[in-house]
DNA sequence: GAATCGTTTCAAACCGCTTTGGATGCGCAA
DNA sequence: TTGCGCATCCAAAGCGGTTTGAAACGATTC
């Protein structure tokens, strides 16, 4: 059942029936009625690839997921990401079309995504410093909304971040209040952006209590189990090691909290830790009481929130770009305590 | 630059341009060199949903995932299968759409997608017992593949699964010879087929070996951490704890592992642990020597494989329904000992 | 030299919708 | 009566490709 079809059997043209549909006034009340009243009897819905071509809009956005052919993680933070921006598109009628790609052919992906029509817009994932995808972007005219935000470049552009530098002050903060004063930090690789403003945020709040942030007490990796529990092992080897660690994620969290216990410490007693917690619907920190003092800051909210501002963003090119800091809740579990007495 | 716009520039028609781009025999050998030339130095691209309308596919295949408005999960999982399958649909040049929708909305969304024309096929995600979206599909006629199995469906349709009841069934075996008769069985949500098949393999092995399975050494909940915890718990709390566990995945194995280092025992030496083990590349079961003694089977291999299928499945709709079961493997690990005398 | 054939090219129809630029008919003011 | 405005509807021209059916032309066959 098409469009022809349906206004035949009305005895309307195509115009009328397809104005009757859309809601536009040119058309009578009764008439609008009838229309509808037999769209839905014969259980016409237009062809969407139709209306893509003659609209000359895609009604989708796309979300490029590189693969890095080095280290081949799928972040996990992406599923709850790609949930909640999802919820967004589906209200609106759009869709959401992904592109896993090898990451040296992501440049030419997002010009095909342009230049063959498939979106009306994306979403930047998981910057870094300096990301060359912004001005890409900007020169093919994209319209994109960047997950994060990428520390180097200067031209405004749209973006929804969560204040991870604070966050981690904040954090920082808290630990040094309970007494600790050797305070490891787990973090995740540092040439993404949200590592580097994390490790700014904790390295700040040391240096404004005047204590010198110690190498040995910071790594960098894969945020998965794994490299927590390898980090955190290293440290605790260390002739002094830290009190207090803090975890880029809830995952190298659990590589943390195993390191800790297998040396036969307690957490919470004689080892604290914070973590970062993306509140992922699979991996929740606890149920009345947190597992983890964390930061929280829900990574599905974001997408919903980065997904609406994205679709504005299409439907109201010429504003100015947006940008949203969101800030993350410091909340007290049952991993952090008192420094203990040494 | 639209095909019409590089033909004026060729003196050709856009028919034999089209043709030469497609790789149509009946166009000359040299005139083709001369067209492929000159859209590369345009950097002409079709305008893909021209395409899809003239040809009547869409060239895209959907992916729904359903949010359940009671449990509020994203399956961990799918980030990994979604990758490999995105993997194949890139190099097939087929866009991957995810419909983020509630679940009551769910038939709705697949009879849309195939009267709307936005997908030429779909892949089934979580199937439970008795699933209704195979007969649906089925009814409008849309092709399908199913990501595991649907116990109770009859009529034979396509689908792509892990042995999981023979990985359970080995899994239990192999806990058995090690001397424990005391396993707990952690697992999923039981109206999901993967976890009646586990549930199956492990009382099938147990019942094998004449020992009755044990109500209280059975649970059946969410894949979280702190769901295994509990589950656990609960189960060595008991007058006569169980030796060994069986969790339904890596996290609810680490939720085990807290449970099991939480009562002060050692796993690998009082308590034995085998999980399965999807192997996300964001949750890595050790590197040289796995953590957890395991049944392994790449999600993201599944991935791959489902959509190669899918995508045969469309080019050839009346080749009969292809079926593929795949085997996990039994990986040894430092969470498995031979029971503790007692 | 005419008929036939294969190769190469093209004009035009088509995919199913939106949208522009009239038409039509009616009521009402001039 | 004429003219104008308004409400309602329609024919036709897009959107940018693919595909059908036919034309043009040189080569081959009789």
């Amino acid at each position: 059942m098409n469009l022809k079809e349906l206004a035949t059997k009305l005895g309307l043209s195509p115009t009328t029936v397809s104005r009757a549909l859309n809601g536009y006034p040119e058309v009578n009340e009764t008439t609008r009625e009838r229309v509808v009243a037999a769209a839905k009897r014969h259980n016409y819905h237009p062809n969407t690839r139709a209306i893509r071509l003659a609209t000359g809009r895609a009604m989708a956005v796309g979300h490029v997921i590189p693969i890095a052919t080095r280290h081949e993680i799928v972040n996990p933070v992406f599923a709850d990401f790609i949930a909640g921006a999802g919820e967004t598109y589906s209200r609106n009628d759009y869709d959401m079309v992904l592109s896993v790609v090898p990451d040296e052919d992501e440049e030419a992906t997002y010009r095909g995504l342009k230049s063959k029509g498939n979106v009306d817009g994306v979403i930047v994932h998981a910057p870094r410093m300096n990301d060359p995808r912004i001005a890409l972007l900007r020169e093919i005219g994209l319209p994109f909304v960047v997950h994060g935000r990428a520390t180097g470049t200067i031209d405004p552009y749209c973006w929804l971040d969560v204040n991870n530098r604070r966050a981690f002050q904040r954090a920082t903060e808290f630990l040094l209040d309970l007494g600790h004063s050797r305070i490891g930090l787990v973090n995740g690789l540092e040439f993404m952006d949200f590592a580097i403003r994390r490790r700014t945020g904790y390295v700040d709040a040391l240096t404004a209590r005047s204590i010198t942030p110690d190498p040995f007490l910071m790594s960098s990796d894969e945020m998965t189990e794994i490299a927590g529990f390898r980090a955190a092992n290293l440290m605790l080897a260390l002739p002094r090691p830290p009190t207090a660690f803090l975890a880029s994620s809830m995952i190298s969290g659990m590589g943390v909290r195993r390191a800790v216990e297998s040396s036969g410490l307690v957490l919470g007693r004689e080892v604290s830790v914070i973590i970062h917690d993306d509140d992922l619907s699979y991996m929740k920190n606890g149920e009345d009481v947190p597992i983890f003092t964390a930061t929280r800051s829900s990574v599905r909210e974001a997408g919903r929130l980065a997904a609406e501002m994205l679709l504005d963003v299409i439907a109201h090119p010429d504003a100015g770009p947006q940008q949203r800091l969101l800030e993350a809740e410091l909340i007290i579990g049952q991993s952090t305590g008192p420094a203990p007495k040494g």
